[in-house]
Formats: C-alpha cells, sequence, structure tokens
DNA sequence: GCATAAAGTTAAGCGCGCTTAACTAAAAAG
DNA sequence: CTTTTTAGTTAAGCGCGCTTAACTTTATGC
C-alpha cells in the first residue's frame, strides 16, 4: 500500500495538468473551426477508427440515429467528410473524412501534441529517455487494460 | 534531431490514448450527472482555482457576462454552487462551490484518476517507480513552461 | 462631485444538439 | 414469400448556450 499511496500523488498532479491543458485545447480548437464538440468528435473519431456507418456513430455516442444522421448532414455540408454508399449493404452508408477534413483534423493533433513536445524538448536528454520509457510501459499497460475489459 | 524522432512516437502514442480516454470520461461523467459540459467546467474551475467572481468566469472561458451569469444562475438553481456577495466590492458576486458541488466534482475527479491508477497497480515495481519519476518531471516540467509564457 | 468605467442582471432571439414519431428501403429470418 | 429487423431520413418540438441590447448599482478617475 505505502507504494500506492507513493505514487498517487504524483500521478494525480499530472493528471490534473494534462487533462486542463488538453481538454481547453480541443475547446478552443473546436472553437476556432466553428465547429461544434459533438462535430468535432465525429471527425475525431473517423480519423482515428476509420470509416464507418451511421449506426455506429449512434452506437458509440450514446445518441440516436436521429442526432447522428443529422450532425453527419452538417459535416457534409460543410466538407468535412463525404457520405457514400456502402457496396456490401445498400442501406447502409460510408462516413469518411474528406481531404480537407483530414486536415482539420491532423491541425488540430498537431496542436495538441505540440504542447506535449515544447515539454519535452525542455528536458535534459537524460529526463528525455525516462520520460520516454514510462510513455512506452504507461501505453502498453493502457491496451492491456483495455484488451482484458 | 533524431532524439527528438525518438520520443516523438512514444509521446503521441500516449497522448492519444489518454485524452480519448479523459474526454469521453468527462462527457459520459456530465451526461451522468445532467449537467452540460459549460457547467461542469464552471464547477471544475471553481474547484481548482477557488472561488471568483463572475467577470472572471466569462473571461475565462471567452464568453459574454450575460452568459456567464445565466449559467451561474443554472449551477445556483441546482444546488451546486453558492453566489454571495463580496465584501471588498459590492458590485461584485462570489462563486463557490456548495458542499454538494465539491462533492460532485471530486466524484468527477476521483474517477478519472481511477483509470490512471488502474493502470500503475498493473505494473511491476520497478516499472512503477518509473512511471512515477517520469510524471513527477513532466509536472515539473509544465509549471516551468506555464511560469515563462 | 461628476463623468466614466466596471460588475452583474434581464429579456429577446438564434442556432444547435437532441429526442420522439412516422416513414422508406433493403436485408435477414421464418 | 412473407414477416421482421436493421439502416437511415425527415419533421416537429424542446432545452440549452450564446449573443446583443438595455438597464441598475457600485467603484474610479479627473
Amino acid at each position: 500500500m505505502t507504494k500506492l499511496v507513493q505514487i498517487t500523488q504524483p500521478l494525480r498532479e499530472w493528471m490534473d495538468v494534462f487533462m486542463h491543458r488538453s481538454m481547453r485545447g480541443w475547446a478552443q480548437f473546436a472553437k476556432s473551426t466553428g465547429l461544434s464538440m459533438p462535430q468535432l468528435s465525429i471527425l475525431m473519431q473517423l480519423h482515428y477508427k476509420g470509416a464507418c456507418g451511421l449506426s455506429e456513430i449512434s452506437e458509440r455516442f450514446d445518441v440516436s440515429a436521429a442526432a447522428a444522421s443529422q450532425l453527419a448532414d452538417k459535416l457534409v455540408q460543410s466538407g468535412h467528410i463525404e457520405r457514400t454508399e456502402d457496396p456490401n449493404d445498400r442501406r447502409a452508408k460510408l462516413l469518411r473524412l474528406s481531404p480537407s477534413g483530414e486536415e482539420l483534423v491532423n491541425d488540430g493533433v498537431e496542436e495538441r501534441y505540440r504542447w506535449m513536445e515544447d515539454l519535452s524538448t525542455g528536458l535534459s536528454a537524460d529526463d528525455r529517455a525516462k520520460v520516454l520509457e514510462a510513455l512506452t510501459i504507461l501505453t502498453r499497460a493502457a491496451q492491456q487494460l483495455n484488451d482484458k475489459k
């Protein structure tokens, strides 16, 4: 237990800093692009998980099919996504990022990365190596935790 | 430059995992409490930065004074914050978390922490020590970066 | 002391995200 | 081959967050 107590404090401090930073950052980015958070979330989803149908959007974001359809509509109209027919199922539509949508998400993600990269470039080579190793450990642990559940 | 290239990849992977996780988590938490994200953000603010006036809310969230006032209204009505007079300036109001508001934010924060603590408890003592050290380094670096700007 | 600035409130109005309900069309099940 | 399920759309309606505009009250600057 003493080990856990020891690690708890730094863990929490880091999470506070990082969560604050990234949430603020995304909110600002959304505002700067004129997108709402739900719209931006859909773009992010398509970026990270690839093209999918509307029902998948509706499920992952826990909203009605109608809501998903309407959100997608706006994103099509603003040119950020493309809605094509699914060749395997003529009921379904395939949503995918348009080139401009892809660029937009990339810009947002890059902006977010930049802060952390600035952080790491200010470190000594030694510290940077430690951070690198720790993040690799954490990322792997997160994947394992995800797989289990 | 090779050092930077080396660290870039793990940094980005970790950020992807962590940002995803925390954003999803907060969105779900907001939904479960019946609060909107703007409302929750104000509660978080009061939690981390302490009581403040409406003008400060309006400034930090980049919304009009009217918007801030109305949001505060709802939070008062739902019992999450208290709006009292500022003894030093009779124009100003002081917003602070009510006990129930404090509890709500704490619950949300705890929930967020838990994931990361679960992550770290799955690690070997050795890895945990490395993570601990790295996060301490990063937190300090973040504070320095903040101070500079 | 008087004009100006600052803090907050209230009201009208707009777009958005969301829901339910009613619908079309295609796939799956029997 | 008919019934049921699944994917998606459209329309009506609601609450919310936000803005501008008009206003009150208190503090500040000259």
